[in-house]
DNA sequence: ATGAAAGCGCTAACAA
DNA sequence: TTGTTAGCGCTTTCAT
């Protein structure tokens, strides 16, 4: 920088001025410092300025599961936004490791992130301290139980709600769920509503059609073989969310059950290849980039409170609606 | 950090000594100066860190297409290996937009980064710059034409050349090929790799059967939809990469040709549900993983040449061996 | 074994 | 409009 200002001859304020943008100064040295930072291929240190207004214009964001689609769908939507504030994205993937959780947000800290997206991994109450010191931070996806603050997350309880609804309406009354963790918001809430929807039906929820997984494929493959090896299958299965689905229709497929005539299967999470799936699977959609988006901007809304027209609140529960993709894979139950 | 100092009684000196285990300290002060760090809730300051030593422990990663599949399963063997070695990832995507690349780039040099991997999306030699300036930098995937400096590759040819013979050795003559683009040198390769194995079979390559796709879904559906519905359709086809083989499949599906009966699809790109397709899906898989890994290391050995054993060199050329995975979507082809 | 002090490249008062 | 200068939080000689 003192070279550029030297070969401008002008002073580094005057540099730092051009370099932000900042005005007040006259054009012939506007020129000059120009002229000076492409002839010495200067590139201003982002790492210096940082420690001087102690702002990085770095996010960070901690996904559960880099492996499955439904965050990297998220991350594209953040992204999106990030890049049109010029921000930048640290990503992380804890694995579903409370432990790794902590260890990636303290290196996110001490990297002195503007703030942090955060799919949680455990339902501590590790958060609060943040929360209370007003770090910027927001949940997606699941929040802790008895969480209160900023976070968006899709109405799970609905979508799984609308779901069991359309299998009873194509008159199952059979119905199985595979259901995920059950100690974040995002697996209970699943529960909750396909619950109320069989309640609504007048349809008891049998203990042997509800299976607990753990969002990962093997559980739903394994609760798939073995609700279709029941003395009495469901007719149905809502299995909670994509690589659950997944699992499952590979116990459909190894077993050589029909789907739909014989089983209708229904998925939380749509995916890309879910219509390239035959049969195609009908899914709970959720509002992926949506949600990377919003979470993103909700960040902002925190990073910068100059917004006064809050068109994201700072720290609200944004509760994003799903929508039902019905496809190939339900139809109804076999007669008798 | 003063804070620390002065809580443990010591001078900052100390502080620092203790956080980096530099040793050289007496066991009682390095217990005081840990009590008080906890006791202050103390995260040593990564920014200032890096603005005095020079290095940020930070790489970026831009990639052309974070839709894709493949450069997931490369990020996150890059993740992987970096984390190990306590490195943080900046990860951009370019969504093949040279000038968007070109951007991401600068904002990861002015962030200081350590290193970069990139899968480029251009051809241009703007890369020979750093290359010469001895930037540290490696190429995944895709090199530009004429490109020498270090990157890690798959053996497109071998993998394309495998997979045509193949389908040769079911019986095929009639193979068609849904190309990706062809100015960089994974398009090309693939493409050579099948020619070889033609020629070699002394089949034509006729030019009804050869066409040239984007490597993007859409791409592969409608030269699917081509291609079956010539008037002598080919009894194979090979896609070129994992979102065209998915198109494709659509355009299979929706034609209602029986595949493998009719016609015979082998993929390049293995991805977790290839195997979950009906048919499942006979692929070229690439150690994606692997590539991933092999990057980290080799920006490793770039970024400290004090590893003299030279388990990665530095700025090699290293062409990693694909593997055919036969299922069931390649079959001989219908009698006549 | 320990501490004092000089910067790393930048920004933002403040002065001129 | 322009320049001078004091730090941002840390590391690292160099004394002690």
């Amino acid at each position: 920088m003192v070279d550029v200002a030297r070969l401008a001859d002008v002073s580094v304020a005057t540099v730092s001025a051009v370099v932000n943008d900042k005005g007040g100064v006259s054009d012939e040295r506007v020129k000059r410092v120009r002229d000076a930072m492409v002839a010495l291929d200067y590139h201003p240190d982002q790492i210096a300025r940082s420690l001087k207004v102690g702002k990085t214009h770095v996010i960070g964001m901690v996904v559960p599961d880099i492996t499955n689609p439904f965050f990297l769908e998220v991350v594209q939507g953040l992204e999106t936004e990030a890049l049109q504030n010029s921000y930048s994205l640290i990503l992380c993937n804890s694995g579903e490791d409370p432990q790794r959780e902590r260890d990636q947000l303290s290196t996110l800290f001490s990297r002195r992130v503007d703030g942090v997206v955060l799919g949680c991994t455990d339902s501590s109450s590790a958060y609060d301290g943040l929360i209370r010191r007003r770090f910027p931070l927001v949940f997606i996806d699941r929040l802790p139980i008895g969480f209160t603050g900023g976070a968006i997350v899709s109405d799970n309880v609905a979508g799984a709600h609308e779901a069991t609804r359309h299998l009873i309406e194509l008159g199952h009354t059979r119905i199985a769920i595979i259901a995920g963790e059950l100690r974040l918001s995002n697996g209970i809430d699943r529960v909750e509503g396909f619950r109320k929807a069989m309640q609504e039906a007048h349809l008891p929820v049998r203990e042997e059609y509800f299976s607990r997984g753990d969002f990962q494929i093997e559980s739903g493959y394994r609760h798939g073989l073995e609700l279709l090896r029941l003395a009495e299958p469901p007719t149905a299965i809502l299995a909670c969310n994509n690589k659950m689905t997944l699992g499952l229709m590979r116990a459909v497929g190894e077993l050589r059950v029909p789907c739909p005539e014989q089983v209708s299967i229904l998925g939380f999470d749509d995916f890309e290849w879910a219509a390239n799936f035959s049969p195609k699977l009908t899914t709970v959609a959720q509002p992926t980039h949506e949600i990377g988006r919003q979470a993103m901007k909700m960040l902002l809304s925190k990073l910068k409170p100059s917004g006064g027209d809050s068109e994201t609140p700072a720290d609200s529960l944004v509760v994003l609606r799903t929508e039902l993709r019905i496809r190939e894979s339900t139809a109804p139950p076999p007669a008798r």
